[in-house]
DNA sequence: AGCACTATGTTTAGCTT
DNA sequence: AAAGCTAAACATAGTGC
């Protein structure tokens, strides 16, 4: 295993264009509920901020199992905080040969 | 960077139940369009296979681009293709320091 | 093979508790 | 701060080209 077929994405901070159209709604008001469409640059409020992460990280594991489920592939990834916590996916699994 | 809050998460092959109830649905008959629940299972079929894992991965490394813009983290994840193919994401990024 | 479409399942931002 | 809720945004399996 991990042989010939790797695929490798290493990212530190933004990767994609800012996205600096659309703003909440066109009347400025905010909607009530719903997730209101993001806009894709570093968030301002750190509470908030730090619930996305922890919502957001625990969605890209869960789709990383998935994809290794699905496809028999097999990842690994590593997520840096950006406040100073350490934890660990309830999921992790050694890499045994 | 890199230091402190560090997050892992290796997996190699399944990491969740097989959830094996819900069959496509109960005629049997398939459903015309739409995504229709997916069984978290491996797929049999070799070439939807190779597709969802070409599309899934794509979404699994937008996705880590998007907590890193989101939440100025840092994240770094590789993958294994079932096929022995070797490609890698149009957004890499070196690791600079 | 690869891209476009689209209905439907899934994720999640903002709230509430 | 950590859970739970809701509806809008998003991802994507199956399809057609």
């Amino acid at each position: 295993m991990f042989a010939a077929s790797l695929e490798v994405c290493i990212s530190a901070g933004r990767l994609g264009p800012p996205s600096d159209e659309a703003p909440r709604n066109s009347s400025g008001a905010k909607k009530s509920k719903g997730r209101g469409k993001i806009r894709m640059r570093k968030m301002e409020k750190d509470t908030n901020m730090l619930v996305t992460f922890s919502k957001r990280k625990s969605g890209l594991f869960k789709k990383a199992n998935e994809l290794c489920t699905l496809c028999g592939a097999e990842c690994a990834m590593m997520v840096f905080s950006p406040a100073d916590k350490v934890s660990s996916p309830s999921t992790i699994r050694p890499l045994t040969t």
